[in-house]
DNA sequence: GAGCACTGC
């Protein structure tokens, strides 16, 4: 590492892809940025030429000489990123999953996710699998299922993990002729899960990834006029719908991991029904891994559910006889007493956030070297999504043989992440969930007792690669009567604004069972600016902003501020004991006041001025992961500008310019200063604070226009940008009169 | 002077 400076290390890493990029092209016929990162990580995590071999093995690529060659090629090449590389003295000699753990985690390498892990799973299952289709669990069922999927419009299939339901159903749907009247669609959560789904697909039926088998995901679409097999996720196939809302291509549509009831896939169920009503020859599959799918056959009128068999070992619950005062302490204590007690195997610990995984870490620590040598090493692991790539490496490296492995997670490793040679599972019974109020338009992310189903998922995890336990850290009395079936689904804790906004694209007008505070209003949807702005992939607000900012000439800044505002509020990171560092780079974007909005602006010009370098990243505290995101976000708005006929336009120098764009998009979201630091926002009136994280909280300008309100320990606004009231009745007439701008 | 569960277009 040493040496290279900000540009060369970015060329170095891009010289690496390319060349990775041109070998896969030669092997597999196919590539893709994020098939480049996977090979990259994979080689990253490996310990040995042969250790990549076997990965490339896990995944069922590893079917040529040729790939051989590859994977020793590319183990000499690839830098190592996080620590040198220990050798592999720890062989797995017959012990139980200690010592061998291995952990597949999805943004080091952005592309394992659920689907992929239910292939890599156990390694006998896959080289079953990679021999003959025909050992797993639904190739019994193949023609029968054919045969209801016939007679049935609608068919809700229940299956779990591992029964092949997602690779095979829609080969059978071809080898049956259905793709002779059109494309079979997939449909994901997760964009790993379609893209690797796809690609193990391609395999089994010979084909190169993109030519019959295909997948279409946000910012890659790897299909051709030859496919007739394409997994997507569930939000593309939406954004496919207001372009083809009869979805005529189709000749099935298989939404797959129903159960999952992400916002996309409940909005696919109504939208499909509607359109099975007028499109007799189209197929609906609801794929769902709960066993509990009569909700989903209800709502499709009643329709028959099929159910194939899965593979799963048992799983030992224990409730506490008493409930326990604090369940922080309780989940040490029972790592202790599992470590000291219990047979080889590791611990999965699911918590609420990274505060309690940090301090729970330092507590576990603590009273680990209390014992000295007197008990077996324990390694501490932590996982939550924003923690930063180099130190979710921990998670992947090779214990030493008699140590145990706990980690420490959040709800990440519920569905989205699988850890393998997990066999015990501590269930405190708690998790974080988001709510938002549509009536006041707050969000707030509250800890709250997770449902039976959630409950039954994580202790699923330990009974993957052989018999487990759970720990519930609660009583089955509180389990049978305090916990509810299922978590409410995220379409009813979730801000839905531009939801309704596509659905009204779509000519669906009707959608008064929800209370916004600020609906789009119908006039502008069926204006240009209406159709401008459901031209972008983003919120409503957001949407507007840009469609403003070619009045105001500063469309090239602004969709920077728009791409850095949806990437979230993870752009900074702010690691333990380096607090003072990390808001000393914060505030070093804000500058003269200019506000949130433009603070984001100057990070992310910051960045690409370095030509996007890591480094920078890390010397700023920026999230390398969200900085990225926001590039690839950015670069698909500026395509987007040209779709919709808005010219890309600067103006650095003009910060007004740009702030009346902002107050253009979010015009509703304004605010002025009360006594003593407090806010009052302007309609629905509100008492409200600036986010101490924001550039002005100590500057407390009399009118601001904020992106969000979020509850957390007061009522506090995030990302705030002054303006002058005057705007306000300029640019929103038909919300802003005088008398709401007259000072009081 | 406070805090960021997890996805996706």
């Amino acid at each position: 590492m040493s040496g290279d400076s900000k540009s060369g290390k970015w060329e170095c890493n891009d010289a690496l892809k390319a060349w990775v990029s041109d070998r896969l092209l030669v092997l597999l016929g196919f590539s893709s940025p994020e098939f480049v990162e996977f090979a990259i990580g994979l080689a990253k995590q490996a310990t040995s030429a042969a250790d990549v071999v076997g990965k490339l093995e896990e995944y069922g690529l590893a079917f040529s000489d040729d790939l051989h060659l590859f994977a020793e090629e590319i183990f000499s090449k690839v830098p190592w990123k996080v620590s040198p590389r220990k050798q592999k003295t720890y062989e797995n000699e017959g012990g139980t999953g200690t010592g061998s753990g291995k952990a597949v985690f999805e943004d080091q390498i952005e592309f394992i996710k659920e689907s992929m892990l239910k292939i890599s799973k156990a390694k006998s299952e896959l080289e079953t699998l990679h021999e003959d289709r025909r050992t797993l669990p639904i190739y019994a069922h193949r023609d029968s299922l054919l045969k209801a999927i016939e007679e049935h419009q609608v068919l809700v299939i229940v299956g779990e993990t591992g029964s092949g339901k997602t690779t095979q159903i829609p080969q059978y749907l071809h080898e049956a002729g259905y793709t002779k009247r059109g494309k079979v669609a997939c449909t994901q959560p997760r964009r790993v899960a379609a893209m690797s789904v796809a690609a193990r697909v391609s395999q089994e039926m010979d084909v190169k990834l993109g030519h019959e088998v295909g997948y279409s995901i946000r910012f890659e679409d790897y299909t051709s006029e030859k496919t007739v097999l394409k997994y997507m996720t569930d939000g593309k196939l939406l954004r496919e719908l207001l372009g083809e809302p009869d979805l005529a291509s189709y000749s099935v549509i298989m939404v797959d991991e129903a159960h999952e009831r992400t916002v996309s896939t409940d909005v696919l169920f109504g939208l499909l029904k509607d359109i099975a009503r007028f499109r007799k020859d189209i197929k609906i599959l609801i794929s769902s891994a709960t066993p509990d799918a009569s909700k989903f056959s209800d709502f499709f009128d009643c329709a028959p559910i099929y159910r194939i068999p899965g593979r799963r070992y048992p799983v030992e619950i224990q409730y506490t006889k008493a409930p326990v005062a604090d369940y922080l302490d309780a989940a040490i204590v029972t790592v202790l007493q599992i470590h000291v007690t219990q047979p080889p195997g590791d611990i999965l610990v699911f918590l609420t956030g990274q505060e309690e995984i940090e301090s729970a870490e330092e507590i576990l620590k603590h009273k680990i070297s209390g014992f000295g040598l007197e008990i077996p090493e324990l390694v501490i692991c932590k996982i939550f999504s924003n923690l930063p790539t180099e130190l979710q490496a921990k998670i992947f490296q090779p214990i030493p043989i008699g140590s145990r492995k706990v980690v420490l997670a959040t709800n990440i490793a519920e569905a989205s992440l699988t850890i393998d040679g997990i066999n015990y599972v501590i269930d405190p019974g708690f998790c974080k969930i988001e709510s938002y109020n549509p009536r006041t338009g707050m969000e707030s992310l509250q800890v709250t007792s997770i449902s039976k189903a959630s409950a039954n998922q994580r202790a699923g995890r330990s009974g993957r690669t052989g018999p487990g336990k759970c720990f519930r850290l609660y009583t089955a009395d509180s389990y049978k009567t305090k916990f509810d079936d299922n978590t409410p689904p995220e379409i009813q804790r979730t801000n839905l604004t531009s939801v309704v906004l596509s659905l009204k694209i779509l000519g669906i007008q009707n959608l008064l069972n929800f209370d916004f505070m600020d609906p789009p209003s119908n006039e502008a949807l069926v204006t240009k600016v209406g159709r401008q702005m459901a031209g972008f992939p983003l919120d409503p607000m957001l949407s507007k902003m840009i469609v403003a900012s070619d009045k105001y000439k500063c469309s090239d800044e602004v969709i920077s501020i728009a791409a850095m505002l949806s990437v979230g509020n993870s752009i900074f990171y702010s690691p333990n004991g380096e607090q003072v560092h990390a808001d000393h780079a914060r505030m070093s974007f804000h500058t003269g006041n200019v506000g949130d909005h433009i603070a984001l602006m100057n990070v992310y010009n910051s960045w690409r001025e370095t030509n996007y370098s890591t480094q920078w990243c890390y010397e700023n505290y920026v999230q390398v992961r969200s900085m990225r995101r926001a590039r690839d976000i950015r670069d698909q708005l500026e395509r987007l500008l040209e779709r919709v006929e808005i010219e890309l336009t600067g103006c650095p120098n003009d910060l007004q310019a740009i702030k009346k764009a902002i107050t253009s998009g979010f015009f509703s979201h304004s605010a002025r200063l009360q006594n003593y630091g407090s806010y009052r926002t302007v309609k629905h009136p509100r008492i409200v604070h600036i986010h101490p994280s924001s550039g002005l909280a100590d500057n407390f300008p009399r009118w601001v226009v904020y992106h969000e309100v979020v509850l957390t320990t007061k009522e506090y606004m995030r990302n705030v940008t002054e303006l002058k009231p005057e705007w306000l009745v300029e640019i929103a007439p038909h919300y802003y009169q005088m008398k709401d701008i007259k000072d009081a």
